[in-house]
DNA sequence: ATATTAATTTAGATAGACCTAAATTGTAGT
DNA sequence: ACTACAATTTAGGTCTATCTAAATTAATAT
């Protein structure tokens, strides 16, 4: 049985060895769950022992496919959860992470499932993240960072890849939400801002900011 | 900010102290939550530096106001979250104490309220048991045990006092619910079991099993 | 090739929650 | 009033997950 350490430690591994898989470094481990390298070596100690993650000495991890199929079911139900607080509790996109951070460590197999067809199988989350299936399968998407389109394409907002409340509530403040229609106007070369038009009101927004932001072209 | 450990010793002295909120002993708590006296010991020398419960060695332990209102607090999300499991999620009622006990402890008020208002702010849990308010109140019940019916009398089941599964399972198997209706037929005083009909069908029940089962006579 | 530096690991502590075994206290029965 | 026993507490240890500070290793720059 996995503590929540453990499974913040595999949620992190995760996240950040992206869809490369790539291996992960103690710092950055350390860094995204603000706690000290010296904890992470520990950490990555044990997982290591139970499997979870290759681990060599100085040369930073990577899940193995048990840890992966662990991280993934945790994040399944860290976004089942958010689409209930949001679609069901009337909470707002920007204050539902912190509180699914907790039911995700929730232990009940039955509970996911039913919560699951309760929500009627949803293929992402309010933030347009895809939710994993049972089997850990990631429903397919084609979207590509705003950052990415060329000058004058059109696209819709599918999701948003931060899910901290600052982001969310700034993206609110543009108007941007889910399903947003957004047409580049402008890439500036300096420093990489883009003037994007949504709703007929023309805006500018840093590279920051548009990575963040998965638009599906139309 | 408490613990989940906290929280459970709070729980349990809640439900030890009873309606009369009688003083506790160190065995019964141990008991009740399945460890040694020792480890009590160490708890409720912390709980009570915290000011949650009295303390005063070798005579037991109460309930400060402030360490009622969180037990109060934590069984009223107990309860809620019991609702929401059996009334949306469609488990069985002998199936949701262990999700729940995991549940109660997620640490969000507006959760709390949010869930409370989804769920229509149910006054009683799937099991009868009432649900406190914000404020740490019980609606009020006249419900008295089973056990304590005159011959004859006829009533409703309101609620049981036991949240355990295999107890739970017992009911079904004898077609006892919330809202069944049940007349005493007899009362056996060599061994205090009671013969009861319930829809018609005659059944011989143990002491042990009417004393949990509440009744509101009609 | 080697020295510097940055990343990582180890050593040794701490805090929470638990344990066993030993010591202490309260109380019931004579 | 005293003794025996049961209840309770203390002492000292374990395990998890942290930390700081020191030591080690890897990588980089000359």
């Amino acid at each position: 049985m996995s503590t929540k350490a453990e499974e913040n430690y595999l949620k992190a591994i995760f996240k950040l060895s992206g869809k490369e898989r790539n291996s992960v470094s103690t710092n950055s481990i350390a860094e995204e769950l603000q706690t000290k390298a010296s904890s992470v070596s520990d950490m990555v100690k044990k997982l290591s022992e139970k499997d979870l993650i290759n681990y060599v000495k100085y040369q930073g991890v990577s899940l193995t496919s048990s840890g992966n199929f662990l991280a993934v079911h945790i994040i399944r139900k860290h976004r089942l959860w958010e689409v209930f607080l949001v679609n069901h509790l009337n909470f707002k996109w920007d204050e539902v992470h912190d509180i699914a951070e907790q039911l995700e460590h929730i232990k009940s197999p039955e509970l996911v499932s039913r919560l699951d067809a309760f929500l009627n199988y949803p293929n992402f989350d309010p933030h347009g993240d895809p939710i994993p299936n049972e089997n850990g399968e990631f429903p397919k998407s084609t979207a590509i960072p705003l950052n990415e389109l060329q000058i004058q394409a059109i696209g819709k907002v599918v999701a948003v890849e931060i899910d901290d409340s600052s982001f969310l509530h700034y993206l609110d403040k543009l108007n941007i939400s889910i399903g947003s229609h957004i047409e580049v106007l402008e890439l500036n070369d300096f420093d990489n801002s883009i003037d994007i038009k949504i709703d007929d009101v023309h805006r500018h927004i840093s590279i920051d900011v548009a990575s963040n932001i998965l638009i599906s072209v139309l």
